[in-house]
DNA sequence: TCGAAGTAAGACTGATTTAGTCCTAATTTA
DNA sequence: TAAATTAGGACTAAATCAGTCTTACTTCGA
């Protein structure tokens, strides 16, 4: 149970853009987390196509963040697919349970599925422009990870 | 991100194991669980050395658990290691910062290993004879896994 | 005391996944 | 148009996963 290199490296590369001004690109990028580049260049694809940075040929091109904030959560699924605590491919309404124990087993699991979720959900990277324009209201109990605003 | 198959089956035997009444051979669980044999069998043998369950040999010889109540956490560190969601081998303690994403990356990953522990730590396998029996006082917030006394 | 029913443990193997690399476009801007 | 950049596919070495095979060793009952 693990979370995977890919993953990690992308993660810390959209911490990084957070904290950036403009596009970077994938070389600069590379450089500053010490992530091999070519490899990064695929996981800033893997993350552009499931829309959480945007990319910008030529020149003065590179990568940036899209949107304002995005989750934890949303990097992991976007990078090391779903996560699927049980093996058997089950859907998240049906769950075949041929076997007294697999029913309660895949319950547990499922109700991992879900913590995991929700505390992942809850961790989310901002730039430092949007940070703190938020919640309208009062300070969430919500984890920031990009860099504090000083 | 996924729970292996090897823990897949492990819970699954755990959960039958404590539903049962005497030792159990490996071949019967096999069996009752659908799990390759030989495989089921380099699982309980991880399992006897990690303390989770108890072997006898010999003719009415077989596995059951070893304590009354065993987590699901347990079951899963036992089988597929310890949970590291940070690839570098970093111990509890010691965080090498040595670019500012990386704390801050690390931060968050090392939160989610603790609501996964806390999470899994609080669902329990019981065997039947022992449910309710462990929490002296108010009926905790405790979830078992194993089949409940009908 | 022998044989059958068990567990114990290590070596081996095929398939899949991980963690990349390599190469060839296609775009954009100066 | 040249240089800087992303885009995407094919490829690969190493690790891990999911088992299997083989060869012990142990216990109990007849």
């Amino acid at each position: 149970m693990k979370v995977s290199k890919k993953a990690y490296y992308g993660l810390r590369a959209a911490v990084s853009l957070a904290d950036a001004d403009g596009p970077v690109s994938a070389r600069e990028l590379a450089e500053r987390e010490r992530i091999p580049e070519e490899f990064l260049e695929k996981i800033l694809q893997k993350l552009r196509r499931s829309g959480i940075v945007e990319s910008k040929k030529g020149v003065e091109g590179g990568y940036a963040l899209a949107e304002q904030s995005v989750s934890v959560w949303d990097i992991l699924r976007a990078l090391d697919g779903p996560v699927r605590t049980f093996t058997p491919p089950l859907g998240k309404g049906t769950l075949p349970c041929d076997f007294p124990s697999h029913c309660r087993t895949n319950d547990v699991l499922r109700r991992l599925e879900e913590e995991i979720e929700k505390t992942l959900s809850g961790v989310t990277i901002s730039r430092r422009s949007e940070r703190n324009q938020e919640s309208g209201m009062k300070n969430e109990e919500k984890a920031v990870l990009s860099s504090p605003d000083s």
